[in-house]
This record gives C-alpha cells, sequence and structure tokens, in this order.
DNA sequence: CCTGCAGA
DNA sequence: TCTGCAGGG
C-alpha cells in the first residue's frame, strides 16, 4: 500500500504491443504479494499443495511470466534485500494486522460467510522466506533473470529504468517518488475486470511517465515526495490527517521546503511514525546497487521438478505454459530453418 | 491471479 | 470467436 496518484493523474492506456522486446523491472514482492491476496478460492483459501504449502504464488508468477514472455517482453525481477529502519515500526504494525485478519477469516469462514471471509483472508496474506526463495527457483528454472535490490526493491527497480530497463513493472505508486522514470501497471493477460457495480470494465496496460506527472502537477520531484509524506507513504501509512491527494497537492505548490509545511497549521500537530526528513532522503537517495543479470533458456525439467513434483500441480497444464515458453522464445530467436 | 471448458 | 464460470494446488 502506499501513495495514491491516480486520482491527480490520468495514466496512458496502452497496450502489450507497446512494451515488444522492453525489459520491465517488476517489482517482486509487489507481484508475489499480489498473486498471493488474489489467488484464492470463494472462500479465501489459497491454493496449497499435498502438504499444505501455498502455492498461489507459484501459480501466479509461473503463469503470469509466460504470457509476458509471449508477448516478446523481458521481465527482470527484483527482490528486497534488508529492510529499512524507517520501515520497522510499519511492518510489526502490518504483522498485527494480518494476524487478526487470519483469525477473522477463520471465524467466518466457518460461520459460512463466505464473501467476508474472502475479504479478510486477502488482509491475511503473508510471504515467507521459503515463498520467496522458490520463487527465485523457479525463476532460475525458466531462465528469466532476478536481482536483489540492497534495501526497498521498489528503489532497487525504479534506479534501472534507463539504457536497458524501459519501465517499472508494479501496482504501486511508490515507485515513482523513488525516481522511476516510467512505470507501467496491470501488466495482466485479462481485458476485463468485474466491476463493485456488477458489469465488467475494461482494464489495459498503463504507463505513466515521471517528467509528465510533474509537467501535469506542476510539482518537482521533491515535491512529489512531500506529498508523499502528506499523504502517507510505507514509512508513514497513517500520512496527515484530512490530507488527500488534493489538498497534499495544494500545500506543497505553496511551498519551497518540507520544514515550512511541517509548520503548517494542517500539518504541524501530527505525530509522524518517523522523522519526515528522514523519509524525504530515504525517497532522494535510497540504497541502491549496480547489478548485472542475463537471460537463460527455459530447464523445463527443472520446472517440472518444481512445480509437478515438488507441488502437485497439473502435469498437463505445466506442460502447455512450457510449450508457450517455447515458442515464445523461438520467435524471439528465429533460427535458420524457420519459415515465417 | 490464471487456464480450460461450456454454451451462446 | 467470444463471454462467463469453475477450479486450480
Amino acid at each position: 500500500m502506499g501513495v495514491d496518484l491516480g486520482e491527480l493523474i490520468e495514466p496512458e492506456e496502452i497496450g502489450f504491443e507497446d512494451l515488444h522486446n522492453k525489459e520491465l523491472a517488476i517489482d517482486a514482492m509487489n507481484t508475489l504479494y499480489q498473486f498471493l491476496s488474489i489467488i484464492r478460492q470463494r472462500d479465501g483459501t489459497p491454493l496449497k499443495d499435498s502438504d499444505g504449502n501455498v502455492t498461489s504464488h507459484l501459480s501466479g508468477l509461473f503463469y503470469r511470466t509466460i504470457n509476458l514472455m509471449e508477448n516478446e517482453i523481458r521481465p527482470v525481477y527484483v527482490f528486497d534485500g534488508e529492510m529499512p529502519d524507517l520501515k520497522s515500526k510499519e511492518s510489526s504494525k502490518r504483522r498485527k494486522k494480518r494476524e487478526e485478519a487470519r483469525d477473522e477469516w477463520e471465524k467466518l469462514k466457518d460461520e459460512g460467510k463466505i464473501s467476508e471471509a474472502y475479504s479478510k483472508a486477502t488482509q491475511s496474506s503473508k510471504l515467507t522466506g521459503d515463498m520467496i526463495e522458490e520463487s527465485k527457483r523457479l525463476l532460475d528454472a525458466m531462465g528469466v533473470p532476478y536481482v536483489e535490490a540492497p534495501s526497498e526493491g521498489e528503489a532497487q527497480a525504479a534506479s534501472m529504468v534507463g539504457d536497458e530497463v524501459y519501465a517499472v513493472g508494479s501496482q504501486d505508486w511508490d515507485c515513482m517518488l523513488f525516481g522511476a522514470d516510467r512505470m507501467v501497471r496491470n501488466l495482466t493477460s485479462r481485458k476485463t475486470r468485474k466491476s463493485s457495480g456488477g458489469g465488467t470494465k475494461k482494464i489495459s496496460v498503463e504507463r505513466i511517465e515521471l517528467e509528465n506527472v510533474l509537467d501535469e502537477l506542476e510539482v518537482s520531484h521533491r515535491q512529489l515526495v512531500w506529498m508523499g509524506i502528506l499523504m502517507g507513504t510505507d514509512f508513514n501509512p497513517d500520512g496527515v490527517h484530512g490530507i488527500g491527494p488534493k489538498t497534499a497537492l495544494k500545500i506543497v505548490r505553496e511551498h519551497d521546503s518540507l520544514e515550512d509545511i511541517l509548520e503548517e497549521d494542517k500539518v504541524k500537530d501530527t505525530e509522524f511514525e518517523n522523522d519526515p526528513e528522514l523519509i524525504e532522503e530515504f525517497f532522494l537517495n535510497p540504497p541502491v546497487e549496480e547489478t548485472s543479470y542475463e537471460f537463460g533458456e527455459p530447464d523445463k525439467d527443472e520446472i517440472r521438478k518444481v512445480l509437478v513434483e515438488d507441488h502437485g500441480f497439473s502435469e498437463k497444464r505445466v506442460n502447455s505454459g512450457l510449450k508457450k515458453l517455447e515458442t515464445a522464445l523461438e520467435s524471439r530467436q528465429p533460427g535458420l530453418d524457420s519459415f515465417v
């Protein structure tokens, strides 16, 4: 969760074809967490193998990655490193919230309140170290590269946008605060989604460029970070009471320094979870590293071992995925004997 | 989220 | 060919 700039910005709708042959630095935690929350049965139970290990993240990662590669998009997954001190308070709060949600989910499930149970289940998602390791193992087997960030994955991904990497792939706007020049959202193969009203809503890939955001809002990158701090970020999730996107924008436009903003009437009584100056500094200069990675060939036996042998995936479905993967790679590097 | 199937 | 739905692990 983080900053919601969607109310202020109209993202540009694009298609997968606009990302042909482009590398995307995909925020791995964001993506896996999304899978874990969403890939569930009606009552909120995640997919599990016969030993009771959750497998939702592997299912999502496998099929999503194949879909990207079928569209000749080149994903590089970026994992989180060491948790920054700024996040430790929020992290323990989230753990507590997760545990409460888990208890309520069990209760509602037993009472047969299926849809209420589902929404609690999504809030109870916990990405464990084992899940992360297995995800990396699957990516290795698929020949898909990943890098480990020194600190926040979003920050690392943001720093990679440039010559090789076209954009950050994430649902989370925070990568813009970390200075990503470009991000893309909704990297899903589905074209529609059920809306709350009951109908279906069209969903398309969205492209957001930092330069355009700053132009449209008429703020600097630094001021965008201040907006985040006012609205709430991972490092001060409560933000300032009563300040949403519009008020935040108005306030930052009227000031030249964070110090001045903190003295504003609306802001000055706020108890921040962390020193706002430190939050500002972290967004503007996060720990990132030069990284190297390369795309490899898929090891089909290893993929089958991870998914079918170890976690009870249907061999038929996995094989059909492998077939798609193979054709995707063939079209990327057409051989001399291919008829095109 | 995803695939695969049924029925239009 | 498209859309909606069930079930995946």
